[in-house]
DNA sequence: ATATATTCTATCTTCTTAATAGGGTATTTG
DNA sequence: CAAATACCCTATTAAGAAGATAGAATATAT
């Protein structure tokens, strides 16, 4: 149970690029330095973003990335589908191990999909959104607690 | 969303085991050679399997492995966690992102949590006769095809 | 023109997985 | 006891993926 570096800068990124009002540009080096991502891998990164119509870009001074949709309409499976591969329940993995064909035991091949099936239902519900508040309610939550024992 | 060649194959083996009478023993040979699966590497897996206290071993003559325990008994989580690590919502991963941990953003963590925590439902849920009985199932469906067809 | 910022392609390094190798140890049987 | 059997243990290798870096190309605003 692994999720590859990429996905995780890319949901750092994601949640950093929902912090910029609709419409306005953040630029690649400021969320690299920022988050601790190197500037160069986070190209790539964006880029595949971008691809897969999470982002948009625009070129040349003033330019940078922006959200290509709302947080709300952006669901997580998305997000990990563009660089984990398809998560589905009846899709083939990347990996060794695929659901739905016939190279493994039926067994094996029936269990494969019910884990990727449930890891779909939780990605299929969660939001840019969601990850979002999250993010603030833990920096609150983290707040209130220093507050108590200084 | 991958298991490694080590989980399908430890999954076929026990499978394999449970085709067995209760207290008599099958050989790796006989198993890797039936399935197709590399025997030094085999070998390897059982051993591990016999760590986690799901197969016994008696050496020697007449030898060979098997089950520890009824295969009612044995979960898939158990058989996953002792090649994958940890699956449970709480506990730290192996690879690059850890649930629980203060590394990651909240967010991020929290959907790891998520989608390992329902993995680890299926996982719980799951036993060694569940698969068993799945893979008897799906020859069946096998069989029964074969026969329309001709 | 020039500065800015993304885009593209290639390469390099590191780590994990999968597999192999070779001897060591326990146990049964004649 | 000797020999055959079958698991036990440790190390090494090979291949591939993941992570990261490099450098030049292209588009755009001023």
């Amino acid at each position: 149970m692994r999720l590859s570096k990429k996905t995780e800068y890319a949901l750092r990124a994601l949640i950093y690029a929902s912090r910029y009002p609709e419409g306005t540009t953040f630029q690649i080096r400021d969320l690299a330095e920022k988050n601790g991502i190197p500037k160069k891998f986070l190209e790539l990164i964006l880029l595949e973003l971008k691809n897969a119509g999470i982002l948009e870009s625009r070129r040349g001074v003033g330019g940078g990335y922006l959200l290509a949709r709302r947080p709300e309409t952006i669901r997580a499976e998305e997000i990990v589908e563009a660089f984990e591969g398809p998560v589905a329940a009846d899709a083939p993995a990347r990996g060794a191990v695929r659901t739905g064909r016939g190279e493994l035991p039926p067994a094996v091949s029936r269990l494969a999909a019910e884990m990727s099936g449930a890891v779909a239902a939780v990605l299929s519900r969660w939001t840019l959104a969601d990850l979002v508040r999250e993010e603030d309610e833990a920096t609150e939550r983290r707040r209130r607690n220093v507050m108590y024992f200084i």
